[in-house]
DNA sequence: AGCGGAACCTGTCGGC
DNA sequence: TGCCGACAGGTTCCGC
């Protein structure tokens, strides 16, 4: 479901509405997959404490819990968190958290792809340390960029979901991105000329920033914390357009499958 | 070393 | 109506 906007939309909401309020109890309706541990050890871990913060890093949540411990979350494609009064019935809760506040904190998850741990420490958790630059970060320069397409060999647009690389941009954003510097996303990384690689530093940015303005892209389900939608999918140019209009030229926007996910693109406006 | 494909899950939608 | 395949905002593991 979330890429970076929708991610940092979460964290905000959850960091404006659970920040000093603790967690009293845990009703676990289903943890696998989503847990690598133990559910007893992952609740005892939890009983008691306090949030202090909620950040990301990527696409992963991080709860700061007091005392010092960690909770991380991945919603991978489907997982969710909504505050609220009272849990309603979904089909999809897998993780009722009740707040000393009397408000309940819940994981929602239909697919059950999303990942959840407490740690005592972040290096605990390889894959954070393996993520690749925060595009939105003072990290990402028109020359790191530019040295990350150079000793790649794949099309631009694998390469910009490739958390390894630049994280947080997922299919819907490397399409946005691809369109709006006109690059054909089949093109080779190789082949990005300098003008290019100078406007996709500025695009990559602009179109996550402005996507969190507009609190993420809610297609299908995403939501905030509060359950209210996100707006950017007003400004989507050719993502889940296929056979519609170019904005720019009128052509039909095409879908092709690069990396077994769907690409779109104007072949016309793009080359 | 780094790439593409399969696997991990469930739900929805369109075609026959 | 029922079945079947395709598809869905992501990552990890495996084989080449």
């Amino acid at each position: 479901m979330p890429e970076l906007p929708e991610v940092e939309t979460i964290a905000r909401g959850l960091q404006e509405q659970i920040t000093g309020d603790s967690i009293e109890s845990l009703v676990i309706l289903r943890s696998q997959p989503m847990l690598s541990q133990d559910p007893d050890v992952f609740e005892t871990a939890l009983l008691g404490r306090r949030f202090c913060n909620v950040s990301r890093r990527a696409k992963y949540l991080i709860f700061e819990l007091e005392p010092q411990a960690y909770l991380v979350s991945h919603l991978r494609m489907t997982g969710k968190w909504v505050v609220a009064p009272e849990a309603n019935e979904s089909a999809s809760n897998r993780m009722i958290f009740h707040l000393k506040s009397h408000r309940k904190l819940i994981y929602q998850d239909i697919r059950c792809l999303g990942k959840l741990e407490v740690v005592s420490s972040l290096k605990n958790i390889p894959a954070l340390e393996r993520l690749g630059i925060e595009p939105l970060s003072s990290d990402l320069t028109e020359e790191v960029l530019a040295h990350l397409l150079r000793q790649s060999v794949r099309p631009i647009k694998p390469f910009l979901m490739d958390p390894q690389k630049i994280v947080g941009i997922g299919n819907i954003y490397a399409s946005e991105i691809l369109f709006r510097t006109k690059i054909d996303p089949r093109r080779s990384t190789q082949q990005i000329s300098f003008e290019e690689q100078r406007r996709l530093f500025k695009v990559i940015r602009d179109v996550l920033q402005e996507a969190i303005e507009q609190n993420g892209t809610s297609i299908s389900d995403f939501r905030q914390v509060d359950d209210k939608k996100g707006s950017f999918q007003n400004f989507l140019q050719v993502y889940g357009k296929a056979h519609q209009a170019c904005p720019l030229c009128e052509e039909p926007i095409l879908r092709i499958v690069q990396s077994q996910r769907s690409s779109f693109y104007c072949p016309h406006c793009q080359t």
